[in-house]
RNA sequence: UCCUCAGUAGCUCAACGGUAGAGCAUUCGGCUGUUAACCGAAGGGUUGUAGGUUCGAAUCCUACCUGAGGAGCCA
């Protein structure tokens, strides 16, 4: 409610609730086309866009100059009636009664961003306003929705979230480059690549949980897949194995899907994403063992020989006559962290598995089985060449109650790229972090 | 880190060895139903930086800077 009218305030998305009655909306200039005797300001609230009509005739001559003047992205609240109008994109329109500018945003320094083409890199430079563009509102709307799926999937199932640390020394995995911080006098510290070692403890505790929180890789990657910072959800789960893994991210993922799905068709739309691809998303997913996957891609013309990890072109063409994601597992125990469970039957192979998204979206969750032996442990950080001192925590829980566990993480930036069709990933985050970019 | 490509008006691009141009944006004028509105006019440039070749370089060569695409690595 304002405090000079009694008319009521509402948002733009909920104005057919309010055809006929006279209310007030609080946004920005999206754009404004004009003729001599009337003008179009459309504002924009965050929750939609409304086409607002002002006529001379009919307004006192100062407010229509006013408006007929206003600049792209000045902020401003207009009152006026609603009405349904099938010219107007939303489908309804307000005829301006009144408005007050709250900022106008000076023509001898305008809006940066125009209704036009840009460059990838002049956007990039003006993300903070960039934001404010119909497709990344979408995307943004598009993150925000799967993140909270994620974290109502997980809550619903038994799962309780208990954060991992950003802090952590050393060794998480022996594998990634990690970014390393100063920590007070003499120490070194490093960004986290992963809450996993931590998730075994927790779950231990509660039986299953989950981590959710940005993760960070130094690896020199310059890639549309790749950011330095990303979110990842990992859960752990204690007293499963590999196929809880499959079952729990198989449900996961189409829960997820199946809540965009219901809540943003219209973010999908001006995405022009095609949301049949996305309702093709259903179980069974399809299901290979890595001995498969290499023959499949041997026989489509790749180079790899068993013993090797998948490459980007790899991962496309697993995927690309599939209409759903696929789980490759039992992965070469050499190319894999050493945490992972060998198969009874075959101590070559570990029980991982990765999802591979189609569309050439490529791997979204990573997991599988962990070591629950303790000798076993024992000699997987010794051939890794692992000091054992560094990790006397992880080793303890093998020590006390040591039961098998599984889970995974799964990346939140590329399930985004995958379901909003982005050509990058870069546009998942409000301000993505990347190899020689971190402004603004 | 390696390979490839690109840097020209605020933005998107053209000019490819011979006077630096268009659309959008901005300013001024016109238009009562526009949908990236339209029509007319104006202002706006040390062509990424530093060297070199040439009578003459945005254009050719070298180095550097910045960015993009890909590879490897990874989620």
């Amino acid at each position: 409610m304002s405090p000079e009218t009694s008319v009521k305030r509402v948002k733009i998305a909920d104005a057919g609730r309010h055809v006929g009655e006279s209310v007030e909306i609080a946004g920005w200039l999206y754009n404004l086309r004009r003729s001599g005797k009337i003008c179009f300001p459309q504002v924009r609230d965050g929750s939609g866009i409304m086409q607002c009509v002002a006529v001379k005739s009919a307004l006192p001559e100062e407010l229509f100059e006013k408006l007929k003047d206003l600049t792209q992205e000045s902020s401003l609240i207009v009152r006026g009636k609603i009405r349904a109008e099938p010219r107007a994109h939303g489908g309804f329109e307000m005829d301006v009664e009144s408005a007050e500018i709250v900022q106008r945003v000076p023509e001898s320094d305008p809006y940066p961003i125009t209704p036009k083409d840009h460059g990838i890199d002049f956007l990039m430079d003006h993300r903070h306003l960039w934001l404010r563009s119909r497709r990344q509102h979408a995307i943004l709307g598009v993150r925000h929705e799967i993140i909270k799926g994620i974290r109502d999937y997980f809550d619903s199932n038994g799962f309780v979230l208990v954060d991992t640390p950003i802090f952590t020394p050393a060794a998480c995995e022996g594998t990634s480059t990690l970014f390393e911080v100063d920590y007070f006098e003499d120490e070194k510290v490093y960004l986290t690549q992963s809450g996993q070692l931590y998730n075994e403890a927790t779950c231990a505790s509660f039986g299953k949980t989950y981590c959710f929180g940005p993760t960070f890789r130094a690896e020199k990657s310059k890639t549309r897949r790749h950011l330095t910072e990303f979110w990842m959800v990992e859960p752990e789960m204690a007293y499963a194995n590999l196929e809880d893994v499959k079952r729990v991210g198989e449900e996961l993922i189409c829960f997820v899907i199946g809540r965009v799905l219901e809540n943003r068709r219209e973010d999908l739309k001006a995405l022009e994403r095609d949301a049949s691809k996305l309702e093709a998303i259903k179980p069974p997913f399809h299901r290979m063992t890595y001995d498969d996957a290499v023959k499949k891609l041997q026989s489509k013309g790749s180079e790899i020989q068993w013993g090797g990890d998948f490459g980007n072109t790899d991962e496309t063409l697993l995927t690309d006559d599939l209409d759903r994601p696929v789980m490759i597992d039992r992965y070469p125990t050499e190319v894999k962290a050493f945490y992972f469970q060998p198969a009874d039957d075959r101590p070559e192979v570990a029980l991982g598995v990765d999802f591979i998204a189609p569309e050439g979206y490529g791997e979204i969750i990573g997991g599988g089985q962990r070591i629950h032996d303790l000798d076993l442990l024992l000699k997987r950080l010794d051939e890794h060449k692992l000091p054992r001192e560094a990790f006397d925590w992880y080793i303890d829980l093998r020590k006390y109650g040591s039961v098998p566990h599984a889970g995974f993480g799964m990346g939140v930036e590329r399930f985004v790229s995958w379901m909003c069709g982005l050509e990058h990933i870069r546009e998942t985050i409000a301000f993505p972090r990347m190899l020689y970019r971190t402004r603004p």
